[in-house]
DNA sequence: CGCATTCACTTAACATGTTAAGTATTTCCG
DNA sequence: CGGAAATACTTAACATGTTAAGTGAATGCG
């Protein structure tokens, strides 16, 4: 906001434009991130008024749709961390919305499965959200729509193959 | 919306595929948030050996380009929430990489600008993070970059407005 | 077999996201 | 002027993100 030139007795005024860098507000990940904000705001406030939060919604979802899984295998699925899936998967058994079983072939492993009660509440969120889904569809438009999620997976997958050498490259 | 016929004895087995939606894994919130998250593994690594989280660095680098800001002014730039930039701000001021001190004018307000310090951490992360982002550019094409951030600007824009009528329609 | 290694998770610790409530200041208005 | 309402934050409380460490069970192998 403020193009003054260099000034070189910068004592009194708070230093600021010493590093030069593209503009903040244009940068991917702020991008990104604003994108999906917009986004969640459409979806959050039907998902609260039914007790869940985005990351309970989408463990609930991913169950119903592959019966039952490993806990690894579930947090691939839903994209989250194995602490944070950890954590939700204890608060949604004691909600009675999923249940658990340790593997008899290997005792490590436990599966997780959506319970009746899941089901249920499940289905009394779908409509909503699938209503919600389709205006945000219908507004910015479904061909459009189609073409940025292509670009999405062609961005993922062109950084995806970048995070195993960082052993390699690490010879700072 | 359910092509499953009743099934009433539905105990033994896991319940699941109950409630058809959309492939989970292709939801317009998910794509965003692999997308964002991929693109944020390249920068992670580097902000942290400069012991810098994400937000930190969003601040500072909002921080670098206005000269001061209020409090206000700030989130909406670096697009934090109030509650989340007090904290930061808090761990900031301690670490002196920034200064504030209330306006004048109004006691309420406080002015937040760069510090000397805060300076010289930004230079020091800046040439890593432009090296990073140019590779990302690089792989994923200029161009196709420039018409995925306009998408998203968008995206984000057409579901802007829908944000101050829930007093209005709620009616639940 | 025995034991180091790997594996599948869980806990812990710290930082942020999100909503609600609190505090101090300022403004509006009778 | 004076008190209600609005404003600019800050705190609080709970949930998740992120990394590191811990735990118990399986595997590999000498």
């Amino acid at each position: 906001m403020v193009k003054r030139p260099a000034d070189p007795t910068n004592a009194s005024a708070p230093t600021a434009r010493h590093v030069p860098m593209r503009d903040f507000s244009r940068s991917l990940p702020m991008s990104l991130l604003r994108a999906r904000e917009a986004v969640m705001r459409q979806f959050r406030p039907a998902l609260r008024e039914h007790g869940l939060t985005e990351q309970q919604w989408r463990i609930l979802r991913a169950l119903a749709a592959i019966e039952a899984a490993e806990v690894t295998e579930l947090a691939r699925t839903a994209f989250l961390l194995g602490p944070s899936l950890s954590r939700i998967l204890r608060d949604l058994e004691a909600r009675n919305l999923i249940e658990r079983k340790t593997a008899k072939a290997d005792q490590r492993r436990s599966m997780v499965s959506i319970s009746k009660e899941g089901v249920k509440l499940m289905a009394s969120v779908a409509p909503s959200s699938e209503a919600i889904y389709a205006e945000i569809t219908q507004r910015f438009g479904a061909r459009k729509l189609v073409e940025l999620q292509e670009m999405l997976g062609e961005l993922e997958l062109c950084l995806a193959s970048t995070e195993a050498r960082e052993e390699i490259t690490d010879d700072a």
